[in-house]
DNA sequence: ATAGATGCAAATATTTTGCCGCCAG
DNA sequence: CTGGCGGCAAAATATTTGCATCTAT
C-alpha cells in the first residue's frame, strides 16, 4: 500500500487527507462560535495534503480570504488543541523547530519520516496498543495520550544511499 | 519500581542520571577538542537528573564557571546531536515549546510522561523493538532512530483527580 | 445585546549567524 | 602555530499578550 513509484516532495503526507468538514462539524456541536475566519482555517486543515505548521496554515488561509491574521491562527490551534481535536506534531524536526498539525482521527498512528527524501507515512499496528496497554499495567497509570515518530531510510531512497 | 510516595517535582526524571563522564570520553574518543567551556557543559549534561533544555543547561553551566555563553551551549548541542550522542526530546510539550536532551544511551525507550504532577518515567520494551521491526518490514526501511512520548495520569495523581 | 473573536502592535522566547580574537592540541 | 572554538551583537524565527473594536448568536 501507498508503495507507488511516485516522486514525493520533501514532507508529503501518504494517506489520504479529509475534506468533509469534521473540524467545523466537531466546532459545532460543541456550540463553539463560527467565524468566518474560523471555518476558512477548520477547511485548510481538513483538506491538507500534508502535515502543516501553523505558518503554512496562514498562507493557505489567506489565498482564500486575505483577512485571516497570523495570531488568529495561532489562537485557533490553540482552541482545537484545548479540545483534542488536533496533535502537534514535531515531526523529529527534521523541517526545523515548529509545529505541525493533523485533525485528531479516530486511532493514534505512528508518524515514519524518510530522512532523505521527507515522505512522511502513518503507521498503525496492534503492537503500538499493546505497547501502550503495557505501559498501562506496569505503572498502574491511565494513559490518554500517546506520539510516536520514527525516522529512517524508506526503500526508494535505500537504493541511493550506501546504507 | 520507582513507586515512592515521593513527591515529584515537575519535570522530575525518574531513572539515574551518569556521572561518569561519558560524554566527555566519547568525544575525546573521536579527536573532538575538549574545551573549559565544552567540558562543563558535558559535566552538566551527564550528571542532570531531569531532562534539560538549553535554557537550564545555560544555567547550570554558568553556576560551575560563569564564563559559558549561552550561543556555545547551543552549539555544543548540536555538535553532540551531529554526533548522535544525545537525543531531543519535546516531551509532549508538556512544559513549553523548548527542547529537551538526555545522552544518548545505549537503548531506545520510551518517555512516559504524567499530566498532572509532570513525573516523567523512562520504559523499555521488547514490544516496543518489535514495532520497530514491524515497521522496517511492513516499509521495506531502515529505521534508524524513533521518539516515542506518551502522556496520562499516573497512579498515584489518579488518587487524586476524578477519572 | 453581549460574550467572545479578531486585528494590530509590541513583547517574549528561542535559536541562529557573522565576525573577530583566542586557545587546545 | 593554526584551525577550530567561543564571545558578542544582531538577526531570524516562532509564538504570545494587551487592548480596542467588531460580530456571531
Amino acid at each position: 500500500m501507498a508503495t507507488s513509484p511516485h516522486r514525493a516532495s520533501t514532507g508529503e503526507r501518504i494517506n489520504a487527507p479529509d475534506a468533509s468538514g469534521k473540524l467545523e462539524k466537531a466546532l459545532e456541536s460543541r456550540g463553539i462560535r463560527l467565524t468566518r475566519q474560523r471555518r476558512v482555517i477548520l477547511q485548510v486543515m481538513d483538506s491538507a495534503e500534508r502535515h502543516l505548521d501553523a505558518g503554512s496554515i496562514l498562507e493557505r488561509a489567506q489565498r482564500i480570504d486575505p483577512g485571516v491574521h497570523r495570531v488568529t491562527v495561532y489562537r485557533t490551534l490553540d482552541l482545537l488543541k484545548k479540545h483534542s481535536l488536533i496533535d502537534e506534531l514535531d515531526l523529529l524536526h527534521l523541517r526545523g523547530d515548529q509545529h505541525y498539525y493533523e485533525s485528531h482521527g479516530p486511532r493514534d498512528h505512528i508518524h515514519v519520516a524518510c530522512l532523505r527524501c521527507g515522505k512522511v507515512r502513518e503507521f498503525e499496528s496492534r503492537l503500538y496498543e499493546q505497547l501502550k496497554q503495557q505501559i498501562e499495567r506496569d505503572f498502574h497509570m491511565k494513559v490518554t495520550l500517546s506520539r510516536t515518530e520514527v525516522g529512517g531510510y524508506c526503500a526508494e531512497c535505500l537504493k541511493h544511499v550506501g546504507l
